[in-house]
DNA sequence: TGACTGCATATTGTATACAGTATATAGTAT
DNA sequence: ATACTATATACTGTATACAATATGCAGTCA
């Protein structure tokens, strides 16, 4: 039988707080008391420790050694690096993936473009968001590419909380959602150029989103949740 | 003043294992013991676990829970997916380069290319592979995206320890430096896609130095050191 | 001979104790 | 009132101790 997967302290803690992050539990900026968490979650600081340590590398915390470690933030020029980064991410992903794995990222895609028409009708903003980052998460994934993958993830979970702290409105959603109908289309249709050049435009278009949208400010040069 | 950086024994701990695994000294697929390692650079099992946990985030260890952690090790498979990522992250970085920071790409590259010159004129392999490395960090280096820098991390360290297992004879390494002398001159020329594309299909070129080359074989459907 | 059981050993996972450092606050001198 | 200093406090960094688990080997039985 399979070995049943025992999951340690460590890789609690981890997922509790990433959770936390992107649900927007923990704010940006947020300063992470180690001890704090020991006791929240009834562990030691050992594990705690160790999980910030690995959500360090992952950039969604910020250590500051000998002082503290806070949940990332974001400033407008690194929004900018983000967007250049995912164009170029999302880019090759989806390319790599039309060309060795069609009718994978066909069906991945239509089974979130799925959700998606569900959450519209039924003016379900917050699942609207969370199938959005799917979305873009099951291109990636399509690509078959555990290096790809990875490469997102440094700015996907980011993208997630983002996401969470902004709270668009459903006309904005309405908007984006023609979007994504237009580049499942182009999947379908099996030209990867066309899919690239139309992915890499809707990636670009939703920086200002964040840059300018509601529930969004831009303080001290940090993009952050409003008060 | 500039705050004096002090350097934690945990920082140092992913130093030393880093360049240990580079430098071959811990070949690929060895066992990583805590107190071993521990023993030998004299401090306790504390920093060194967390070491070992940023070195497996990023990909250069292994984590099997519950039971040990080794270096990493390549298979076949995941050589052509260390390309399909090297070439979407790198020919992202140059186009990105070229057209925002075209004089930094061009001296850093110009740099890393001199100290080529030499230790080609001079028959050090050594000193030529770790040059190879240092020229690909560059160009993404001079994108001045930090995402595209840490995203690379994911592969640069694993083919600068497979370039250090490889130790390719001198007319391998003359006919790389002809490549790469290309790649120099079509910086210079500025044609961004031009540029990419070369550059491109070097990566892709590079593969088959790892799968065929001298002083590597393909055992287990795993790549590591002749013996 | 082969497979299985049980113990010994080594290893990881976690908790706790201790040491060192940064920050804030109160006090003092100018 | 302001700037500086010293102390107190809270935090991180490290070491060590303990618990739990996996691995290897010896021994046993069919």
């Amino acid at each position: 039988m399979g070995k049943l997967a025992r999951t340690s302290m460590t890789d609690q803690v981890v997922s509790h707080l990433r959770e936390a992050i992107v649900l927007g539990d923990l704010p940006m900026g947020a300063v992470l008391s180690e001890v704090r968490i020991a006791g929240e979650m009834g562990v030691s600081r050992t594990p705690v420790r160790e999980a910030l340590q690995r959500l360090s590398v992952e950039g969604l915390v910020v250590h500051n050694a000998f002082r503290d470690t806070c949940v990332f933030t974001v400033t407008r020029d690194e929004l900018d690096r983000m967007v250049d980064f995912r164009e170029i991410i999302e880019g090759g992903a989806i390319v790599h993936a039309m060309r060795t794995n069609l009718s994978g990222i066909r069906d991945a895609v239509d089974r979130v473009i799925a959700g998606m028409e569900k959450a519209v009708a039924r003016r379900n903003v917050r699942r609207y968001l969370s199938l959005d980052t799917d979305l873009h998460a099951v291109i990636v994934a399509a690509s078959q590419n555990s290096y790809l993958v990875d490469a997102n993830k440094l700015v996907a979970t980011k993208m997630a909380a983002l996401r969470t702290a902004l709270s668009m409105d459903i006309q904005l959603i309405e908007r984006s959602w023609n979007t994504h109908m237009e580049i499942r289309d182009l999947i379908a249709t099996g030209d990867p150029d066309a899919a690239e050049r139309r992915l890499r435009r809707h990636v670009r278009d939703t920086k200002s989103l964040f840059v300018a949208g509601p529930g969004v400010v831009r303080e001290n040069d940090t993009i952050s949740k409003a008060g």
